[in-house]
DNA sequence: CGGGCCTTTGACTGGTTTCAACTTCTGTGG
DNA sequence: CCACAGAAGTTGAAACCAGTCAAAGGCCCG
C-alpha cells in the first residue's frame, strides 16, 4: 500500500474545508508517513509524551486512561476521517495521562510534531484546515458535554445508540459502557430493559 | 472607554500565539465592536442563532441550557482573555440551545460571523490565531471531559476549587453547583464537611 | 476442545437527589 | 438609612439511582 493511496482520503477531508491543488497536496502529504497496527496495539502510552497526531484512513482507535482502581476509562473513539492525539501532551510537550490504542486493524497517516509546525509555516491553507477541524471538533465536544448534563444515564445510552446505531456494532459492549462513564454490569441491565 | 483601551488587552493576547504589528493590529480592531453589559443581561437567546463571537476584556459571562425540569444548567464560564460563543450554532448558524448571559458587569469585544469570516480572510495571521486558540481550547475540554470520568462528584469539586480559588469567591454557590452538574443542597452539604 | 474474556443476573450498599422547612444574605423602594 | 421581600444558602429525612461484589453462562480464539 502506498501513500497516495493513504492519501486521497486526506486530501478529499482538506477538500471539503479549504480548496488544495494537487501540486501542493503532493508537496503536504511529504509530511505524513503512513502507518499499518493491529487490533489492541499501542500509539501512545501514558508517561510519554505525545509526539505526533493520527489521522485515521482506516480503522478504529480509542483513547483511555487508568483510573486509581485499576479501571480502563475509554474517553474518545476516533473512526475514519478523525484525528486522534492527546492535544494537551502534543502542544505542552509534557508527559500524557493517556493510551491511544487501536479497536480495530487501523491505517493511519501520522505526523510528527516537528512536520506540523513545518507543514504549517509552509502551507498557509493548513492552518486554514487546522483552525475549522479544531473549531468544529472544539464545538462537536461543547455538545458532547451538554449531554452530561442534559440526560440521565440510561437516556445517554439511548442517545447515543440511536445517534451512532453502526458504530454501536463496531465496538464491544464494555468499551461503550466505559466511554459512557458506567459499568459493564449497569449497561447490560440497560439493555435488558430494552429488549423486554 | 474608547477601542484603543478595549483594544490592548486583545493585542496581547493575540501576541502570546503570533506577532502582530501594530500596522496590522489596527486594522484588525476594526473588526470589532466594543460592549458594556450589565449583570444578568443576555447576550444569546436559546432558539435565536448565534450570530456573534465575543472576546472578554473584563468580567464574567455564563453559557447555559433550561433543562426539561426548568432548571438552568450552566455549563461553562469565560472571564478575562477568553471566548464566549455557541460554536455549534456560529459554525452551523442553526438554532442555539444555550444562553448567554453576563455573571458580572462586562466589558466585551464583539465580532460578527461575517466580519469573523473577512477578517480570517484578510489577514492569514489571525486564522493562525484562532488555530491555535481553538487547538488549546480543544486540549483544555477534553481534560474537563477526563475529570468526569476520574474524579468522585465530592472530589470534583475538590479539585475545582483548589485549581480555581480565585474563581469560586467570583461566583455564587449555586453557579458553581450548576456547572459541577449537582444540586445546590449537594453543594452545601459538602462545604459543611470541609470545615468541620 | 479448552481457557479466558465478555456479558448477564441478583442482592446489597451508599452516594445523590428530592422535598420541605428554616435561616441568612442582598438589594431596592420608601 | 431602614424595612422588607425575594434570592441564596443550610439542614434533615426519605427515596432512588447506580456501583460493588459474587457467581454463572456464553462466546471467541488459540
Amino acid at each position: 500500500m502506498n501513500k497516495m493511496m493513504y492519501g486521497n482520503i486526506l486530501k478529499n477531508h482538506i477538500d471539503k474545508f479549504t480548496a488544495v491543488g494537487d501540486e501542493e497536496y503532493d508537496e503536504i502529504i511529504k509530511y505524513f508517513n503512513p502507518i499499518h497496527i493491529k487490533k489492541k496495539e499501542n500509539l501512545l502510552t501514558a508517561g510519554d509524551v505525545c509526539k505526533t497526531h493520527y489521522f485515521v484512513v482506516k480503522g478504529c482507535l480509542r483513547k483511555f486512561f487508568i483510573n486509581e482502581k485499576g479501571i480502563e476509562q475509554t474517553t474518545e473513539f476516533a473512526i475514519e476521517n478523525w484525528w486522534m492525539c492527546d492535544n494537551f501532551s502534543f502542544l505542552s510537550q509534557t508527559e500524557s495521562q493517556f493510551n491511544i490504542q487501536a479497536v480495530e486493524k487501523s491505517q493511519l497517516l501520522a505526523i510528527s510534531k516537528s512536520n506540523y509546525e513545518k507543514l504549517l509555516d509552509e502551507h498557509p491553507t493548513m492552518e486554514k484546515y487546522f483552525r475549522c477541524i479544531y473549531q468544529k471538533a472544539y464545538a462537536a465536544l461543547q455538545m458532547r458535554a451538554k449531554f452530561v448534563y442534559e440526560f440521565s444515564r440510561e437516556d445517554h445510552y439511548h442517545h447515543f445508540s440511536s445517534s451512532f446505531p453502526e458504530f454501536i456494532q463496531r465496538i464491544p459492549q464494555y468499551l461503550l459502557a466505559s466511554y459512557l462513564n458506567f459499568t459493564p454490569e449497569y449497561l447490560s441491565k440497560i439493555r435488558k430493559k430494552d429488549v423486554s
